[in-house]
DNA sequence: CGTTCGATTGAGGAAGATCAATTAATGTGG
DNA sequence: CCACATTAATTGATCTTCCTCAATCGAACG
């Protein structure tokens, strides 16, 4: 039983946050409109969408904690306001892989909506705080407010997408370009964001990079290595966990240089 | 480019269907409630809550004919009566993949509603009926009929599921295994529609099977040799895309042992 | 300050890709 | 209906990539 995953996961902590301005305050709806899909526009859109009669249940979590696990009964539907957090899918012989990584903005718990049970776990890497929406009560507020359901509509989709695109790389991309992909996702989400693109703080052990990208620890070390020793990325800090990424495009070229060598079509 | 994927696929054709039962005749209500899940009950739970006045558009489909490829605009939404369906994902570097396999009562679709594009290419493995649906006339008649709006979230959260489902089947396992678990998920889709399990005809090539599954046509080869060795399976009529699973059980026994020895975790 | 956990790096081996040759199936024109 | 052409599938030999095993190093923490 591979217990690299679970390592560290604490119980889970519900806190409500104590003083927080209104809800409608924190996104102007100009400011909605002007970042077309960042995450500003989409918690925004969130906000400026949600009726004021629909509860929202805010959560401060920390590393470790998770937000549901696989079996739970489901009842909410989880927006990320803050922090980064991880999605765990669990065979039923055991092997577990990190699925899915997620950022202000995403939307949890959609995987328990088919059955009545979440399906996988949702752990938080790092401090943040999430809305729980009741699922049933969302429902009548799409019926009664069109666009919410389109915006929620589209967060699933996107859901969708975005699996593809991993299954796309995990499959097609040797280790290198794997995790130069890995890379430049996460860097692509962070300018989605709003924040600066070319700094980067893993919030995760190699072991689980190399879990969520289908490869070894020391795969992913190597070509950590090998990226910094071609100047594609540099470490900063003390630890190695922050990368600087000097320049995007090539890392763009670099991944495409492999593809050209291993096209396994 | 890889030709693999794309030889083969033919103009759209769209036919309407002439003359057809009227709807709600299909499958009756009682049958839906008995069969749980199956896609008897899936397709029958469409009829059931699709209101009157939802048009619903039928268009007869061969083997080649694309549903929709990507960088279409969407409109609509597609529910799968009849046939099989491969859907493809393109990377902007020219790496293509087969990303999931579709069959009666799938819907399809789902990726063009964030951007208003299909994300992807879906195209028909062989001949069937497909039902499509206009994206925002099901929005206005989900609104009215809030089960109809649960029951596509429901299809929304399985595809979400079973892409993840996917991505732990390519990463977590060895190649044997892939194409073991491969043809287990074929049986049990085939039972869930109440055919038979037992028998599966392969509507892909080696080469597509290989793309779907992250590897090699080859590797797929010797594997189901191996399988095939070892009387997992049976190669049944002339050509070798016809296989029979004597022993359903003693699949999911040589998936464990694989995962047993190589556990990535 | 030692202990522990995470990361790096090297050496060797195994799984699977690539290359190549053969056979089987499918389709085509005569 | 048959000879031929074409595509798909199988199988073998070789080679590359990446995994496994192991040792070292560094950082964090009590």
């Amino acid at each position: 039983m591979p217990a690299v995953l679970s390592a560290g996961v604490r119980a889970v902590q519900a806190v409500e946050a104590p003083a927080h301005p209104p809800l409608r305050a924190v996104v102007s709806a100009g400011e909605v409109q002007r970042i077309a899909f960042g995450s500003q526009a989409r918690v925004g859109e969130m906000l400026r969408l949600l009726p004021g009669q629909l509860p929202v249940g805010r959560r401060l979590v920390h590393a470790g904690d998770t937000i549901y696990i696989a079996g739970e009964v489901f009842a909410h539907l989880y927006v990320l306001n803050s922090g980064y957090f991880k999605v765990i899918n669990t065979a039923a012989d055991g092997r577990e892989q990190v699925v899915g990584l997620h950022f202000r903005g995403d939307w949890l718990g959609f995987d328990g909506i088919a059955t009545g049970r979440y399906i996988c776990d949702a752990v938080a890497l790092d401090t943040g705080e999430i809305w729980a929406l009741r699922y049933d009560a969302l429902l009548l507020a799409c019926a009664a407010h069109l666009p919410l359901l389109a915006s929620l509509h589209a967060e699933m989709s996107r859901a969708i997408t975005r699996g593809r695109d991993s299954m796309l790389s995990r499959c097609t991309l040797p280790v290198g370009a794997r995790v130069a992909d890995f890379l430049r996702d996460w860097a692509s989400a962070l300018s989605r964001q709003g924040q600066r693109a070319d700094q980067i703080t893993l919030r995760m052990t190699r072991a689980e990079i190399g879990n969520y990208l289908g490869m070894t620890l020391e795969s992913v070390s190597r070509a950590l290595s090998t990226l910094a020793r071609d100047k594609l990325i540099r470490f900063a800090g003390k630890g190695r966990r922050e990368i600087l990424i000097p320049d995007p495009g090539a890392l763009d070229a670099f991944i495409q240089s492999q593809t050209a060598a291993t096209s396994r079509s």
